[in-house]
DNA sequence: ACCTGAACACCGTTCAAGT
DNA sequence: ACCTGAACACCGTTCAAGT
C-alpha cells in the first residue's frame, strides 16, 4: 500500500512485499504522504498507539479521509512507521558487522535498539502487538534477525557470548528490556542501561547454566507474532463474537 | 469502591485504601458482584484488556449498567482483578519466606509469578498499563515488593544472588520475562523457563559485572507506574486535547 | 438499594460529493 | 487521481425509569 522507502541499493535485491503498490504518486499526494508519515511518527512516539487518526490528520494538515485513502487501516499506518525504524536498526547492525570487530557489537546493537524502543511508545507497542501481522513488518523484522544472527555468530566464535543463544533470543530480550525502561522514559531516561547490563551478564559464557528449554523455532516466532489478533475487533466486520 | 477481599487475618492490620467503601451489599447484589468478578477475570485472561464491558456483563448475566454501578470505570474493574491475583502472589511469597530455606526461593517466586503473568493477558497488560494509578493496585503491589525484598535479602546474605540487586529489579525483570513469554501462551506455554533461566544467570554473583546505573527509587517506581496516563482519554472529560 | 436499557460522546472506517 | 467531511458501527459511560 505504501511505496517502498528503502535505500536505493537494496530495493531490487529484496522488494519488500509483492502486494505493495509501488505506483508513483501525484506530486501533491506524495508531499501529503510525507507529511502524514512524519506527523504519525511523532504522534505515536509521544502518545502511543492510542492517538486518534483525526489527531494525526490534524497535525498533518489533512482531512482524516485522506489518511485512510493512503493507509487503508490505522494498523497499516503504524506498520509503515515501524518498518522505517526497523530498517534504521538493520542498517546500524550491518554497519557494525563491517566496522566493529571489538566483540562488543551485540552489546552495541542492543544498546541502540533499546535506546530507540524505550523512547518510542508506539514502536514498542506495535512490536509486541498485532500490527506484526502486517507483511512488511514481518519481512523487515526478518532482515533484522538475520543481521543479528551474523553478529551473534561472530561473537560466539570468539567466545564473548554463550553458545546456546539464538538470534531470536537477542531480539526477545531486547524488547523485554525496552519494556522495562519505557515507563521511565520521562523520569530517568537512562535506566535501561541497568537492565541491559543485568540481562547481558546472563548472556556471557562465564556464568552460563544450561537452559531448560530450547529457543523458539522460526515458525513459532511467526505464530507468536500473529497470535493475539482477534481481540481488537475490526468494527464493521460482522457482529460481536458471542463467545 | 469494591469491598475488601483479603484473608481475614490481615484485614484490620492493613486496610487497603481509606477510600474503599466497605459497606456490606444486599444479598443479591453481593452475589451479582461475585459473578461479575468471576466473569471479568476469565474474560480478561482469555481476551485481554480489550473485551467490551458488554461482553463481560453478558457472561455474568447482567445488564451493563450494573457493571458500572459496582465499578465506576472499566479500569476499576480491572484493578479489582489485579488486586486478587497480586494478593495470591504475595501469599505465595510469604509462604516461601517461612518454609523454604534452600536458597531457591527467589527463583521459585519468579517462576510462579511468570507462570501466572504469562498466561493472563489482562493481568500483564494491566501491570504495565495505566490501571496502576488505582490506589488499591498500588498498595497491593507495594506489599508484594516488601515480601520480595525479604526473600531477596536472605538469599543475598547467603550469597545466592548478587548484592547489587534491589527488590524492584526482581519485579521489573519478572514482568519483562512474562512479556516475552505471553505471545507464546498457546504455542509453547513453557518457553518462559528459557528466558527466566537466562535472566537468572545474570542475577547470580558468579558473572556479575558492575551495573552502570542504580535501581529506581521508590518514588521513581511510583511515578513510572502512573506516568503514562493521558493517552487513553476518558470520553466525556472534555474535548480532545489539541496538543 | 439495586437493576436495566436507551441515550450520549468518542473513534475507526466508509463513501458520496467535490477539485 | 486526489481530497474532504458527513454518516455509520462500536464501545465506555451516564441516567431516567423501573423493581
Amino acid at each position: 500500500v505504501q511505496p517502498l522507502k528503502r535505500d536505493a541499493a537494496r530495493v531490487d535485491e529484496a522488494p519488500r512485499a509483492a502486494l505493495t503498490c509501488t505506483k508513483a504518486l501525484r506530486g501533491d499526494a506524495e508531499r501529503n504522504r510525507k507529511r502524514l508519515v512524519e506527523a504519525a511518527g511523532c504522534a505515536f512516539a509521544e502518545l502511543g498507539f492510542g492517538v486518534s487518526v483525526e489527531e494525526i490528520a490534524r497535525r498533518a494538515g489533512l482531512g482524516k479521509g485522506t489518511v485512510f485513502r493512503r493507509f487503508p487501516t490505522k494498523d497499516d499506518l503504524v506498520a509503515a512507521i515501524v518498518c522505517d525504524r526497523m530498517d534504521e536498526l538493520q542498517r546500524f547492525g550491518d554497519a557494525l558487522l563491517e566496522e566493529d570487530e571489538s566483540g562488543e557489537s551485540i552489546h552495541q546493537f542492543m544498546m541502540r535498539a533499546v535506546a530507540i524502543l524505550s523512547q518510542d511508545r508506539g514502536l514498542l507497542e506495535a512490536i509486541h502487538g498485532l500490527s506484526c501481522t502486517n507483511v512488511d513488518v514481518q519481512s523487515a523484522k526478518h532482515m533484522v534477525v538475520e543481521t543479528v544472527g551474523a553478529l551473534l555468530a561472530r561473537e560466539q566464535r570468539a567466545g564473548f557470548i554463550r553458545s546456546d543463544i539464538a538470534a531470536c533470543d537477542v531480539m526477545l530480550l531486547t524488547a523485554a528490556v525496552s519494556h522495562i525502561a519505557a515507563p521511565f522514559h520521562a523520569i530517568d531516561s537512562d535506566i535501561w542501561t541497568r537492565y541491559l547490563d543485568l540481562v547481558f551478564d546472563g548472556l556471557r559464557p562465564d556464568a552460563a547454566h544450561p537452559c531448560s528449554h530450547a529457543p523458539p523455532t522460526e515458525e513459532q516466532m511467526m505464530r507468536a507474532a500473529t497470535a493475539d489478533v482477534g481481540l481488537r475487533r475490526l468494527p464493521g466486520s460482522g457482529p460481536a463474537p458471542t463467545v
